[in-house]
DNA sequence: TCTGGGGTCCTAGGACCC
DNA sequence: TCTGGGGTCCTAGGACCC
């Protein structure tokens, strides 16, 4: 049995959801992202606005240049997730194999499911009219016999597009696209492949492996050997390895000021240490970035010997890291500070035999969470961070 | 053009252990 | 004295994706 995977993607998902809530911006260049004037860049944008060359990832600041009667929106995040959540439902019903990536990306394996559905593009069409008519928002898919080539299929199709990838016609079907187009592809492998004269598909087919490998790096090589055959190179895996939850905070100004800096160090602590409980997971190992004025960009990690407990114990750890990297006068552009390693609460280890020195600090992290969770519209944070606001 | 925020995975070097 | 080999963990940085 042929094995067919579908790859079903958004289009232009957060700015097709205002223009579905707001019929009026319909047909008009809608943007959604920061607020023009400030620092933060496109995180979409509707066909409409992509005629004048905005994209996703762009400056907001170019992006108002570009387009001065755009429509510019904030990210509601909120309700994406819910229209997201009603969408992923339609396309769940199709396969018992669903696979969501991310808000706007999903997979089902549709594999011998043509007795019981018909065709897998007849199963395709069914799904977008499902999804237009409940949600007002159209989507592309890609049908292809592995899971890479279904992605680039559906990203082929863009917008409201259903592309097919036959088996036997992989390699066909990638050398009508450009190095670019390669998921896993950006920039610098971009740059690196010029350095060795490949420019297109076809050429980056006819090196072996090694060469490949040693320019590039073992994993990179290999990735890219199996790409361009249209070998599946394995994007899709079942266990995440290293888990990780963080926070992170451009200033609207850059700053030197280590009161400002701590306060919003502390702020994210509170916030981490609620989601590990809330999802009932621990870690050991807290780390921070730090951004400087020219973009240059520096992390450091510490991995403590016991799991992590308090807010406190995040906040301390971040401090210290902070004090070690930064010279106390460079401006600092982005903070950010997160926890990595993350595994559930019942992950075993040795070390849980003995005490922990802090469990009454976690009881009471606990307890404000449980608060904060029943009563959602109350503010309760601690003494420290009320001051200014 | 002047660059968010949340992630994952890879690499390379050093420490440490047997 | 002039030097192993493998495994694992930790750290910092980098590439890429949505």
């Amino acid at each position: 049995m042929n094995p067919v995977i579908c790859h079903l993607d958004l289009d232009a998902f957060f700015a097709s959801v205002e223009q579905n809530d707001n019929p009026e911006y319909k047909g008009k260049p809608v943007i959604v992202g920061a607020k023009p004037g400030g620092r933060g860049v496109v995180s979409a944008c509707s066909y409409e606005a992509r005629k004048y060359g905005i994209h996703s990832a762009m400056p907001i600041s170019e992006a108002y240049r570009r387009c001065r009667n755009g429509i510019f929106l904030p990210v509601r995040m909120k309700r994406y997730i819910e229209v997201s959540k009603s969408i992923m439902d339609i396309i769940k019903d199709y396969s018992p194999v669903f696979k969501q990536i991310s808000i706007d990306e999903a997979y089902i394996d549709l594999t011998g499911t043509e007795k019981l559905l018909g065709a897998p593009h007849k199963t395709a069409e069914k799904i977008k009219n499902r999804v237009l008519e409940k949600a007002g928002i159209t989507i592309s898919i890609g049908l292809a016999p592995n899971y890479y080539l279904a992605k680039l299929a559906s990203e082929a199709g863009k917008p409201d597009g259903l592309f097919t990838v036959e088996k036997g016609h992989e390699e066909e079907f990638l050398n009508t696209l450009t190095l670019k187009d390669l998921w896993g592809v950006g920039k610098t492998t971009i740059t690196k492949l010029k350095e060795l004269n490949i420019t297109d598909i076809k050429k980056l087919r006819s090196f072996p492996e090694e060469i490949l490998s040693s320019m590039l790096g073992k994993a990179s090589g290999r990735f890219l050997y199996n790409a361009v055959r249209g070998t599946d190179p394995g994007i899709i895996h079942n266990d995440i390895k290293n888990h990780s939850i963080s926070n992170e905070v451009t200033f609207s100004k850059d700053t030197k000021d280590p009161e400002n800096i701590k306060k919003v160090l502390l702020g994210i602590s509170g916030s981490i240490m609620s989601k590990l409980i809330d999802k009932n997971q621990k870690s050991k190992t807290v780390f921070i970035k730090l951004r400087y004025e020219d973009f240059s960009t520096f992390t450091a990690q510490k991995t403590s010997k016991y799991w992590i407990t308090n807010s406190e114990s995040i906040y301390s750890t971040a401090l210290e890291l902070f004090n070690k990297k930064w010279n106390g006068f460079t401006p600092i552009r982005l903070i950010g500070l997160g926890v990595s390693g993350v595994v559930s609460e019942n992950f075993p280890d040795q070390l849980e035999l003995f005490a922990e020195p802090d469990d009454k600090k976690k009881k009471v992290e606990e307890t404000i969470t449980k608060i904060k969770k029943k009563m959602k519209n109350i503010k309760l944070t601690k003494a420290s961070l009320l001051d200014n606001e």
